[in-house]
DNA sequence: ACCTTCGGTGTACATCCGTACACCGAAACT
DNA sequence: AGTTTCGGTGTACGGATGTACACCGAAGGT
């Protein structure tokens, strides 16, 4: 009563992305019935309808929701980025392990939809990790000895920086925040960083 | 009548494991059901249970095969190694092509599997790709340039390439053989490696 | 005040699932 | 030759799944 019904669609809506969110971290969306995920909600399987059409149709806007934390996760990067490259470093694995902490279950979703989920699920996903690489592509070239790159090297040099920072996602997702294992896989992923960033200098495109 | 009760046996394991695993292409190992396997490969489901007591412990059997052509990978890029960097990379990057389309039901499994198959099969596959950085660390301590690095550091460089190079399977897997995008693929992993190795000659550990 | 819209309900059905059980027939052993 | 082993069969079950259909009751529009 106090709300109208709009609020009220929305809410349950909500409630049905949490549940399939929560429910395929168990194993992936294509087990996923939308029975359990309705029993979960609270409502009965047919009402699952009134919100989607399909389990697949759901995922999609679970990608939508998780690739735009992944967004947020390069903005607040390039926020806090210094000026030296140490500082960009450890300011950038610092906000990965933040944002993954606070968002694993986005984080794990990606990792587990990328290539075991449903077809359209899959391509969307690489869409989006292909959007990431193209805006840290930009970014990069504003660092001091990218100045005649090519712009095909730059995108290399993004593909290669944006896989190891999903595979240290993915390695986050898998540990408990705060845990010693958690402060290796930081450590690894900040000397990886400076492993890639220390090729930047000596590198001239084609050669 | 022209073969033995045991080699009947092994036959139609081999197919029950070939079916699951082209069927599991389709989508995911936890997705696939022992009935479906069953009517593939042409016995009665009950019959499934003369040779695997669940799908996961089928799963276990195709990552033990997956993994193996993942360590034929590393022993043939081993073999085909020069000694001068460009031609390790450009020997390397023709290995691992040529291994992915000889065998890319092998690695897409991997990576579907690596992070939303079932418990037992994700652990069994990250041991596996631990192992492979580990004999990667082995190697690369004997190119020139790492003296003096420390194991920990050969570790992280090797885990940087490996998870590359898991990266370049995973999308030559999702490409047709002999097609342009696969050579601007296989262009792009050996820019790759090179960044990564460039890092090589002016790194020196703790620092 | 009346009618419409629409999120949620309840029942129903065909299909698929894993698995238990009894059974068969030929290979393998003695 | 007689017996055992064992891969494969056939039936049968309880339970889960997607979805069609008729229905309800309150919010929302007139």
């Amino acid at each position: 009563m106090t709300d109208t019904r709009v609020e009220r669609k929305e809410r349950t809506r909500r409630a049905i992305l949490d549940a399939a969110l929560a429910l395929s971290g168990e194993s992936t969306l294509v087990a996923l019935s939308l029975r359990q995920v309705a029993k979960e909600v609270g409502i009965v399987p047919t009402a699952f309808y009134r919100h989607f059409a399909s389990i697949e149709e759901l995922g999609l806007a679970l990608v939508d929701e998780a690739l735009d934390t992944l967004r947020v996760l390069l903005r607040e990067i390039r926020r806090s980025a210094g000026h030296d490259y140490r500082d960009i470093i450890d300011g950038s694995v610092a906000v990965l392990v933040e944002q993954v902490r606070a968002h694993h279950a986005h984080f794990g979703f990606i990792a587990r939809e990328r290539f075991a989920g449903p077809t359209a699920v899959r391509q969307a996903i690489e869409r989006g990790i292909e959007l990431c690489e193209r805006e840290l592509a930009v970014d990069l070239s504003h660092l001091p000895g990218t100045d005649r790159w090519s712009d095909q090297d730059l995108r290399t040099l993004s593909a290669l920086i944006v896989g190891a920072m999903v595979t240290t996602a993915e390695r986050l997702v898998a540990v408990e925040p705060g845990s010693a294992v958690e402060l290796r896989i930081a450590d690894t992923a900040r000397t990886q960083l400076r492993m890639m960033l220390i090729g930047v200098q000596r590198w001239r495109s084609n050669s």
